[in-house]
DNA sequence: TGCATTCTACCGAGCGGTCGGTAAAACTCA
DNA sequence: TGAGTTTTACCGACCGCTCGGTAGAATGCA
């Protein structure tokens, strides 16, 4: 997740049962969730302190600041979807096969690690100026990568008659869409649910 | 200590040339787009209070409460979906022209009166229990008229293959997408919006 | 005058964040 | 090895501030 202090064997008084590698990235992991269900401003220090058993003070320990924590879960997110989506389609040679990657995979981490990819899109508010411009500057880079998708599928003749840009913003509420709905444990699987967003999207783009 | 008492002197400012009885609706549809540019959370009272050249007190005047404030955005959102897109929906025959209307109709009330009906979907965690229940019934209810649509058209060999219950939410997604990016005066018509969203998805349900 | 409207002045609660302090673990080095 | 020292990991108490909300006086209008 982001640097961490040393590995240092904790075991004071209840909990700390091993398992997880460290206790920041557990924190962030956790603070995310809360954020994700209750948003950014209902969510309080305290209630993250207690979430992780510790006091709003020990909390702080760890994390420099509430807008800090939001930024390292964000950019988190971010990081995310450049290792698990960006870099691995922009090696896909055929565009439609390319797009339909680009839509399985996104969806399917939104299942996978909801928190911190949903925060990305709904909670940039809460960010310094200063994080929100950077963050925004990257969805605009990916963004661009799909609409550049979309563009030489309709060089090809492949491409349903109609405005790429807004196509583009429907291919994205599609995919976004899902952080809305989906919960883990639920009716459907995440496998199941990107497949189906992917037949979605690529049955909306493609020409008939 | 210092001095501290003001001075008495006042002035009465002119009240707008709007009606006194159609106040309470101009805050409620202020408040409503504050709300949606900084979140339910993040707007005070008082930033409200200033908006209709009101002081926190003299707000409370015409609000009961702010939870109640949301409660009222939020019916004058569901109101106008039910009044705007299901009523003159139910009355179409034809599956695939219902579905059609209805996903064009709600995305161009979006583009219209974008701050009850963005907050419709994305603030209910602001409502008391009671308010929300309400508020999730009628929601529930409008997603089983459009899925009861799209088993019409299945039965009648019209849908493309995939899950019915997933093609519903993806078609939710795709609408209320919309409201993540619109604003109007932008570089889209609201009218241009609607249409192109109803064709994404009409070519996403419909067998090609 | 009486009523509707809007004000000033204030409250308690909860927020993000800090401070001083400390038990126990980890690190020295004779 | 073990006494002395430093570091880690945390807590209780508290601070300044803003929030939603209220009491009651002041004002405008019929």
């Amino acid at each position: 997740m982001l640097e961490t202090k040393k590995p240092v064997k904790r075991y004071r008084k209840k909990r700390a049962e091993s398992s997880s590698d460290d206790r920041a990235a557990d924190i962030y992991r956790v603070a995310a969730e809360l954020i994700r269900e209750k948003g950014f401003d209902a969510t309080s220090m305290s209630e993250i302190a207690q979430a992780v058993n510790l006091t709003k003070a020990g909390l702080y320990y760890y994390v420099p600041g509430k807008e800090e924590l939001l930024n390292g879960i964000v950019r988190y997110g971010m990081e995310t979807i450049e290792h698990g989506v960006v870099v691995p389609c922009q090696a896909i040679e055929d565009p439609a096969q390319r797009l339909r990657e680009v839509v399985r995979r996104h969806t399917l981490l939104l299942t996978q690690i909801g928190g911190a990819i949903t925060i990305l899109t709904d909670e940039i508010n809460g960010l310094s100026p200063k994080h929100r411009r950077a963050i925004v500057a990257k969805k605009r880079s990916y963004l661009e990568f799909v609409r550049e998708t979309l563009e030489i599928l309709k060089l090809r003749g492949l491409l349903r008659e109609c405005t790429v840009g807004l196509l583009s913003m429907n291919i994205f509420s599609a995919i976004l869409g899902v952080a809305r709905w989906y919960r883990p444990g639920g009716q459907f699987e995440g496998a199941e649910v990107a497949d189906e967003v992917a037949d979605f999207v690529m049955a909306a783009v493609l020409k008939a």
